[in-house]
DNA sequence: GTGAAAGCGCTAACAC
DNA sequence: GTGTTAGCGCTTTCAC
């Protein structure tokens, strides 16, 4: 089924059925029901291919995440999903791994795609990527993290002052010897580290480097070795702050297994407030981003961008909120 | 960056260049390489879109997933991707909503898409969605569930046998009522209530509706509001078949708020296997579903049909696992 | 109001 | 081996 043949069986040019499909002016109304008729009972859709290869544009936004996205990302992409569709945006997913090779395969597939704007939910290594981005002079915005050198929109939230708060919470317990689960790569990872030191450091407490566990990525299994390590070799702990929510639920299984118990041993504290952290026993304490409105501004941001409406167009830092539940306490006396 | 500007810079014209982005024979070498220069030097990638008006195909296989997609649904997706990629296909995601309208405008978009085939990661419910499907002539697999009468190649798991396995597992440690929390929609939680049922009667125990609970949906928050409606109304459980490890994880927070131990007042079975189960704690007791096998399976199966190799091309059902880990033991005493 | 014609970037059949 | 040509499905001038 092709425009030519709704032309065909409605007696009618190609031009005349594209002027009814798109929504033009100048179509006798009788002429335009009986094309809209036509094109219902067929279930003729335009295709996107040769449509977008006379638009010069595809009506598609990328976005860019880990391959091993995380539900916090999950959530993240399905929010900016829904709301680039309300601006009449397709939506492509690229998955690409913390390597050269896959991140040079995913700008090929950008590339190839030619797509409206792109959204990044990762940060990648390979200067070349950026440089692409910026020579396009396509449309781009960053999520979740910010490249100040680089001059693109970026939405994120106040990664340090989040996890100076949630730092601060423990500290205003009454514990003193604060564990740090931290991961690799990404620069939220430094962030939320320079905002434990400085909760600890207004405190007047010492940072430790004995009691920091620096984790290659972000997941469960990573908070569960990596506080296997700590608790190996960080004697004294009564909390620990881990710096993503699945680092924590990690950690608190270590703890689980070492026969020790949550919050009553030791506190622990996460960051990002994923869907489970309240349907876990205890609730973890944690470092709500708020993924909706951050969602929203994105896909607002790029709607805004393509359209080349710059006014007001900016990069936002938004708020956290500390959300404690079950897993912080007064460490035992 | 288009062919023509490639094939003025190398001297020749676009077809040579074809040829030799797309490998073809009867280039001379010198040519060749001069061209792959080239490409290399400015980045040209062609054009998907006016690549597939000419081939009249996309290389990409639409996959239609659930918008409120479960950790399960993630992985299964990542690993399919990933399989799909090896085979040369590109993947192009539709999140669809379980109303009418939603799975309409998602039909809508397959058919702009011009996909050369569509992997179900989602039961739909509107009939023209699959009329479609099969008027199409399309490659279509559905993954996680079949529809018999639709004669569409399926993968899935023996979800009856799992259920069976799972409530068996819960009699053997001597519970004798065992509540059940289910989910609607899906016919996996019809065939996983069968199973539940199969054993409950293959130890003489009666089937007691007053002890099931049917959620709206399978999330955790419709896990702990279903176990909190079994919890008031059906008294002396000492054990709960929840359908997918989700609901189960809402079902032991709502043990919790109870002030009830898990599995020392209460065991737990849930049901997939997703990553977080391991990391839980108490670690879930739940039936695992082969998720890469089952995976790898949909993406070859896809590629086949593509390609038009029938030969020992079949729907597929998968065994399934049982884990045990600490959410279940013996009921008191 | 409507149709004819051109062209988007690419590939493949055919000519040389 | 290489170039010329036609055409994929669509939109948009430009005539009429």
């Amino acid at each position: 089924m092709s425009i030519k043949d709704i032309a065909k069986l409605a007696g009618v040019s190609a031009s005349t059925v594209s002027r009814v499909v798109n929504q033009r002016q100048y179509v006798k109304p009788e002429i335009r029901e009986r094309i809209l008729a036509l094109v219902k009972q067929t279930g003729y859709v335009p295709n996107n291919a040769a449509r977008s290869m006379v638009l010069k544009r595809t009506f598609t936004v990328g976005i860019v995440i880990p391959d091993t996205f995380n539900m916090f990302q999950r959530e993240l992409f399905s929010i900016i999903e829904h709301h680039l569709e309300g601006f009449g945006y397709r939506t492509s997913f690229f998955f690409v791994k913390w390597e050269p090779e896959s991140e040079m395969k995913c700008l090929r597939k950008l590339k190839g795609e030619k797509l409206d704007g792109i959204i990044m939910i990762h940060e990648v290594s390979h200067p070349e990527f950026y440089e692409y981005l910026t020579a396009s002079s396509l449309p781009v915005v960053l999520c979740t993290f910010d490249r100040p050198e680089l001059e693109f929109l970026s939405i994120h939230v106040n990664e340090e002052e989040g996890a100076r708060a949630a730092t601060q919470h423990l500290i205003e317990l009454g514990h003193r010897r604060i564990g740090l689960l931290s991961g690799s790569y990404f620069s939220f990872a430094a962030q939320r580290t320079v905002g434990y030191k400085a909760a600890l450091e207004a405190a007047g407490l010492a940072f430790d480097e004995g009691i920091v566990e620096r984790a290659p990525s972000y997941s469960a299994e990573e908070g569960r070795d990596g506080m296997r390590s700590l608790l190996s070799r960080a004697k004294g702990l009564t909390a620990v702050f881990a710096e993503t929510d699945e680092l924590a639920i990690g950690a608190i299984r270590t703890l689980f297994e070492a026969g020790l118990s949550v919050p009553g041993d030791l506190s622990v504290v996460g960051f990002d407030d994923i869907d489970i952290c309240a349907f876990l026993s205890p609730g973890l304490t944690t470092v709500r981003q708020p993924i909706h409105e951050m969602g929203k501004k994105t896909a607002e941001l790029m709607s805004a961008l393509i359209a080349g409406e710059l006014a007001g167009v900016d990069s936002t830092t938004f708020g956290f909120e500390l959300i404690v539940r079950e897993s912080t306490a007064r460490p035992r006396a």
